[in-house]
DNA sequence: AGGATGATGAAG
DNA sequence: TTCATCATCCTA
């Protein structure tokens, strides 16, 4: 697993920050799926967080499948399976996760984030975030350290 | 109307 | 490093 904390106006990166006025979800619902067309190839996923009127987000860069590894690799082709959700747009190709699912409860539904039950021994590391201009050196970027389903660049 | 930009990924 | 390709914002 592998996400990026974007905050609000303050987070030069995010989305409340430098497209203000758009995105009216990024404000409120949080438990909500944020999701936006970026690069005009790829979307991101991210889950709305805090309470309405103050903007935050977690974007979803990277997990590692365990079910429907089939559906995954049907829509992503032949690649590694430690490859099929590493990154955001590879993510979201996976998961079939498109511009309808904007909005979409993520806590009941097609499309539900829970916590995994049972101890987990992992140790999370975290570091600047990738691929952004702004605010680069916020260690917003949080994954499993050492975790072969991690996106680099 | 036209141009720039961006939380990417695949190919060269 | 280049390019694909588009919602949104900025300029005129």
């Amino acid at each position: 697993m592998e996400t990026e904390a974007y905050l609000g106006p303050e987070d030069g990166a995010s989305h409340a920050a430098f497209r203000p006025g758009s995105h009216a979800l990024f404000y409120g619902t949080g438990g909500h799926a944020y999701v936006f067309l970026n690069y005009g190839v790829h979307h991101c996923l991210n889950a709305i967080t805090g309470p309405a009127g103050e903007p935050g987000c977690v974007l979803l860069r990277a997990l590692e499948p365990m079910e429907g590894l089939a559906a995954m690799r049907r829509r992503r082709g032949a690649v590694a399976t430690v490859r099929l959700a590493s990154g955001p747009g590879n993510l979201t190709r996976a998961l079939r996760v498109t511009a309808r699912d904007n909005g979409t409860d993520l806590t009941r539904g097609a499309l539900v984030i829970f916590a995994a039950d049972g101890p987990r021994a992992f140790r999370i590391a975290c570091g600047p975030r990738i691929g952004i201009t702004r605010s680069t050196a916020l260690p917003l970027r949080f994954w499993i350290a050492g975790h072969p389903c991690v996106s680099g660049r």
